[in-house]
DNA sequence: ACCTGAACACCGTTCAAGT
DNA sequence: ACCTGAACACCGTTCAAGT
C-alpha cells in the first residue's frame, strides 16, 4: 500500500514519478489542494497542472467541476464519527448532525458546491443510513424518518454553505446596523420588536436549536397520504 | 418617470443616449439581463459592456460580484405576492413561504448567490416582518420565532439553490440507481427498508410538507435560557 | 470624485490530432 | 481507449492615468 496521497499535497518541486491517471488520483489530488488551499483552487486547470497533464486528459475521469466537488464531499464524509454510544437518540442524533455540520463548517466553499450537485457515495449513504437507524429508534414512522432526513442534512449543508466566501465582518455590522434603523421604523413593528432575538444566541446554540427544531417537527408531522 | 428599465433590455443595438451611472441604472440592469439570460450572464464584465464602459466603472458603486446579486435578489423579493386574507396564521404563512420558494425555484442561480451573500434591502426586511407578524398571530414567543425566521427563510433559498446548476436528469437516474442498488444490500437495511419514501412525493407536496414540520418545531422548541 | 483602458491572473470546456 | 496541446470564449479585480 502506498503512502496516502492525502498527507503529501505534492508541491510542483518534489514530483516522483508520474502517476498514471485515474479518478481516484485525480479525487485524491482534488482533496488535497483544497485542504491546503481550499476549494477555490480545486479547479480542473490547477489539477491538471498538479498531475503534469492538460485539462482536457480529466475529463475522460470527471464530467465536470461540479461532479469532481461531490466526490471531494463524499470522501471528507467519511471522516464524520460516528455516533457516541451513551445518550438518548435525540442525544446521538444531535450530535452526529452537529459533527457533520462542523465538518461542512470547515469547509464552506464544499458545502456550498454540495448543495447543487449532492454526493452519491458510500459515504454519503452510510450517513443516511445512520440518521435513518436513530430516527427509527426514535420511533418516528419510517415515510417521515425519509423525508426528515432530507431535511436535516439540507440544514446542515445550507448553514455551513452560509459562510462560504469569507465572513466579512463588516457585512455583520452593516446587518447589524439594518436592523437597529428597522428597530426604529413604526412600519415594522415586530422586527422592531424582535431585533434582539435576531441577533442572539451563540452560533452553537442557534445550530443546536435548530437541529431539536426540524426532530420536533419530523418526529410531529406526518407524510400526505 | 421613465420608462422600468426592467422591461427593455437593450441590446447592444438599440441603445440610447448613454445613460449616467448609478447604483440603481447597474442593478436594473441586472434585473434585466438575468432575466432574459441567466444569473450566470450577470458578470462584471457584461454589465459594463451593457452600459457602454468598462469593468472598473462599476467597483465604484458595487463593491464586488456577490453584493451585486445580493441586490438582485432584494429587487425579486419585491414581486412575492402578500398573504392573502383568508384561512388560518398557518396556512397564509405557509402560503408565503410557498410563494417565495416559488419566486427562487424561478431562479436558482440566485438564490444559490442569496445563500452566501444575503440580501439587506427594503423588501428583504418587509419579507422578515410579514413572517414575524404571522408567528406572533399564533402565539409563537417571539425569541422563537425570531430564530425560526432564518430556519424558514433558509429552507426556502436552499430548496432553491439545490436546483442551480440545470437539472441533469441523468444524474436523478444515477441517484435512483444508487438508492436501488443500496437496498439489496444488507449492510444498510434501513436504507433498504426506506427506498422508496425516499424518493416519494410530488417536489409540492415535499415543500409543503417541510415548512409544515418546520413550523411545528418552531411553535414547540424554546430558545436556551 | 468619477471614470476608464489595459493589464494581471486566471477560469471551464471542446476538439482535432496523436499514441 | 486514453491522452494531449491548443484554442475558444470567457471571468473578477486592480491600477495608473485621465477628466
Amino acid at each position: 500500500m502506498p503512502a496516502s496521497p492525502q498527507h503529501s499535497p505534492r508541491s510542483r518541486r518534489e514530483r516522483p514519478a508520474k502517476a498514471a491517471l485515474s479518478r481516484e488520483v485525480i479525487v485524491a489530488t482534488a482533496v488535497a489542494v483544497m485542504r491546503a488551499e481550499g476549494l477555490r483552487k480545486v479547479t480542473m486547470r490547477r489539477l491538471a497542472q498538479e498531475l503534469d497533464t492538460g485539462p482536457a486528459s480529466l475529463y475522460v475521469y470527471v464530467r465536470n467541476t461540479d461532479e469532481l466537488h461531490a466526490a471531494v464531499l463524499d470522501e471528507l464524509l467519511g471522516t464524520v464519527p460516528p455516533a457516541p454510544d451513551g445518550g438518548t437518540w435525540r442525544q446521538r442524533l444531535e450530535h452526529v448532525l452537529v459533527a457533520c455540520t462542523g465538518m461542512l463548517l470547515a469547509h464552506p466553499e464544499l458545502a456550498r458546491a454540495a448543495l447543487t450537485a449532492r454526493p452519491r457515495g458510500p459515504h454519503y449513504l452510510n450517513l443516511i443510513e445512520t440518521l435513518l437507524a436513530l430516527l427509527d429508534e426514535g420511533g418516528v414512522p419510517r415515510a417521515q424518518a425519509a423525508w426528515g432526513v432530507d431535511l436535516l442534512l439540507q440544514h446542515a449543508v445550507a448553514t455551513a454553505a452560509e459562510h462560504a466566501g469569507g465572513d466579512d465582518p463588516e457585512e455583520w455590522e452593516q446587518l447589524i446596523g439594518v436592523l437597529r434603523r428597522a428597530a426604529d421604523d413604526p412600519t415594522r413593528p415586530h422586527i422592531a420588536a424582535a431585533a434582539h432575538a435576531l441577533l442572539s444566541g451563540t452560533p452553537e446554540n442557534r445550530v443546536s436549536w435548530a437541529f431539536q427544531t426540524l426532530i420536533n417537527g419530523i418526529e410531529r408531522t406526518a407524510v400526505p397520504e
